[in-house]
Formats: structure tokens, C-alpha cells, sequence
DNA sequence: TGATCTTTTTGCCTTTGGTCAAAAAAAGGC
DNA sequence: GCCTTTTTTTGACCAAAGGCAAAAAGATCA
């Protein structure tokens, strides 16, 4: 139980075994369906989930209705709304379950909680901002400098697992391309 | 001398002026003129500079040669080449005094040797990073939800500085509109 | 002040990618 | 397996914004 999460928590910090326990004991452990919604826009419940198993997806809406997909959440990743997370406003973005997922949890307050008492964990949200930090300004810089075809193959380049397990539907809002242009660029390169 | 850079700190992290002389000590003080560049695309010498005086800019080169500005830093705030800072590969980015410009800067050793010695320093970065990805993904959103016009009005309505004070260019490329459509945009609305 | 250089504006045309609609293919339910 | 629903593909047309070029306006400096 709860080996994945351990195993991450250890690649990223130096942590005694007892820091260890006391961290792990404040995660608690949810099956979720296909589909599922487990953050809407509008709530401040806050949590960070770690991905056992599945695949989820941090999206919002445009004012036209139509859905932005901002990222990608895989095994032994740590995904929140963390916009939300970070200002404590409520969140513009849907946390979903893409597939059937079993995720660990952490409440907002516990998450804080550790902050204060095990010094080690300040790192590892360092290490999260900072990861977090660098995807999406990667991304932006994509968005600046790429048009739609060379954007289809950076990401089919650097990052084959979406374009291969995620439907074409979520993989052209996550290019910001319309499906119709996603499904022209596939059929052409 | 540090005044501003002292209010700075002590308006986000509680610390003792042992502590504080001690951070202080570690930030030495540059004049640079408009338009000079104090960080070049393939560098690897880190710096995090405070802004006294003036106003720095971060930009890049898209393949095409044209210049695409990420972030614009003025009077209290810290800018770095923050991507090549974190990852500690060589940057591809510029950093540029856009005006006349009084710094305070702090080496990115030095940087990771407060880390150490001084906790509190562990929660200003944290500020530092959270704001920056704050900031980031609203830029995000906004260039997948907004086209060219709302984009310009909402940089208007959210930061009248970077219109007023910037040179048309370097608001376009900040917008990633052309210079010609900014201009359009202006005689319009 | 005039001469030069840079920045901004304007007009014309082109391109990229979006929208709408319908057909084809794939997935899901019973 | 068959029927229904969702997803993907294809075609025709359109609009937002870019590129280019030239004119106008504004800076810079001897």
C-alpha cells in the first residue's frame, strides 16, 4: 500500500522513516470512474491527489463553452487546480478522471500542516513548483513560437503517451487546434 | 541603501535583522543603461536581480528572429531568467534593462546558500515561484481563450503600465500580436 | 535647426486555422 | 450480434491576423 507514493516522496527528498509515516498518514486513498469530476469551477475544497493508477485531466471552459485542457496528470504524478491551491480562490478549472483512476489524497489544510512540521516538505512543494513552473512556460513559449502543425509534432515528440491514450478530442484542446484541424494534421504527417 | 529591498522582504517573511543583514549582505548593487542586456541566450552565470529603479524585461527569439517578450519587472520586484535559474541549463532567454535601471542582484550560489542557512528564505522563493506560475498560466489562458483585441484590452484594464511605458514593440510582442495589428488596435478602441 | 534614424500608421493581399454540415468509423449498451 | 451514440474524418467556405511596402510621425544628435 501506498509504495508508489512512498517511492516518489523518497526520489525527491531525504526523509526519515518516521517523517515518512506521518506524511503518508495524512493521504487517504479513492477509487474513481471514468468520466468523474472531482474538482468544479466554483469550489475552494482543495486537495493535491497523487496518481496510482489512471490519468487525469486539469481543464476549464472558454467563453464560447468550448473546453481548454491545461494538463496531464499520469502514474506517480502529483495534479491539483493549483492556481486555486495557491490563491485559496475558487477554481476555474475541472479536475476529471480520464479513465479509471485510484488516486491518494491530500487535504489543502493537512498539506500546509506538513509544512510546518516536517522541514523536508517544503522542498518537495518547491520541487513541484518548480516543475510546474517550467511545464507551463514551456508551453506558453509553444504557443508563442509554434503554429498548430509543429505544435502536433513537439508534443508527438516529446510527449507520445497523450497523443496515443487520450481521446483526439482532449489531445486538440490541449494544442488549443480545433478537432477538425487535429485530425487534418494526423492524417497528413 | 536596501531600503526598498528590506521593505520587500519583511513585507513577505518574518525575520530577525541578524537575519536579515545576513540577506542583505549577499546582494550587491549595479546602474545599467537602457537597453542593455544582462542575460544572453546559451549562459549559464545566474543571477536573480530586485528591481530598485527602472524595469527589466525577459524575452526570447522565436525561429523566425522576432522577438517574444515573457515578462515585463519593474520598481520591487525580482526577475531572473527563471526557467535556465530552476533547471540550471543555459538560458534562451534575454534579459534586457529596458530603461535606466538601479538593480540589487544575488547569485543563484549564494541564492541556494540562504536556502540553507536561513528557513525563512525557503518560503519567500516559494512566494516567488508561486506568483510566477500564478502569473504564467493566467498569460496561458489568456492566449488560448482571448483574441489579439481582448487580450489588448484586458493587458489595459489588469497593467495600463507596460502600454504606457512600453515602446509599442515590445507591448506587441508581449501581447504576441504584430506591431501593425497593436497599432489597429489602438486607433480602434 | 536640419539631417538621419527609428518607430508607428495605413493600405492591400495572403495565409492559417476556424466554423458548419454531413459522411464515415468506432465505441458502448443490451 | 445489432442498434444507438459518440468520435473522427472530409469538404466548402470564412474571418482574424500576419506580411510586405510605403508614408507619416517622432526621436536623436551634431
Amino acid at each position: 500500500m501506498r509504495e508508489k507514493l512512498s517511492i516518489y516522496i523518497r526520489e525527491k527528498i531525504i526523509i526519515s522513516d518516521e517523517e515518512l509515516e506521518q506524511v503518508l498518514s495524512f493521504f487517504k486513498r479513492i477509487q474513481v470512474k471514468k468520466n468523474e469530476i472531482l474538482i468544479s469551477p466554483g469550489e475552494t475544497s482543495q486537495r493535491i491527489y497523487f496518481v496510482g493508477t489512471g490519468c487525469l485531466r486539469i481543464f476549464f471552459l472558454t467563453a464560447g463553452g468550448t473546453e481548454a485542457t491545461r494538463h496531464f496528470a499520469f502514474e506517480n504524478q502529483f495534479a491539483t487546480a493549483l492556481v486555486s491551491f495557491i490563491t485559496n480562490e475558487t477554481s476555474k478549472e475541472f479536475v476529471q478522471a480520464v479513465e479509471d483512476t485510484m488516486l491518494y489524497y491530500i487535504s489543502q489544510k493537512d498539506f500546509y500542516h506538513l509544512l510546518q512540521i516536517v522541514p523536508q516538505w517544503e522542498k518537495l512543494y518547491r520541487h513541484y513548483l518548480e516543475y510546474a513552473y517550467v511545464t507551463n512556460t514551456n508551453r506558453l513559449m509553444s504557443f508563442i513560437t509554434l503554429d498548430a502543425t509543429a505544435r502536433y509534432r513537439q508534443l508527438l515528440a516529446q510527449n507520445p503517451g497523450i497523443v496515443m491514450r487520450m481521446p483526439n478530442k482532449m489531445v486538440a484542446s490541449y494544442l488549443n487546434i480545433s478537432q477538425e484541424t487535429l485530425s487534418r494534421l494526423k492524417s497528413k504527417a
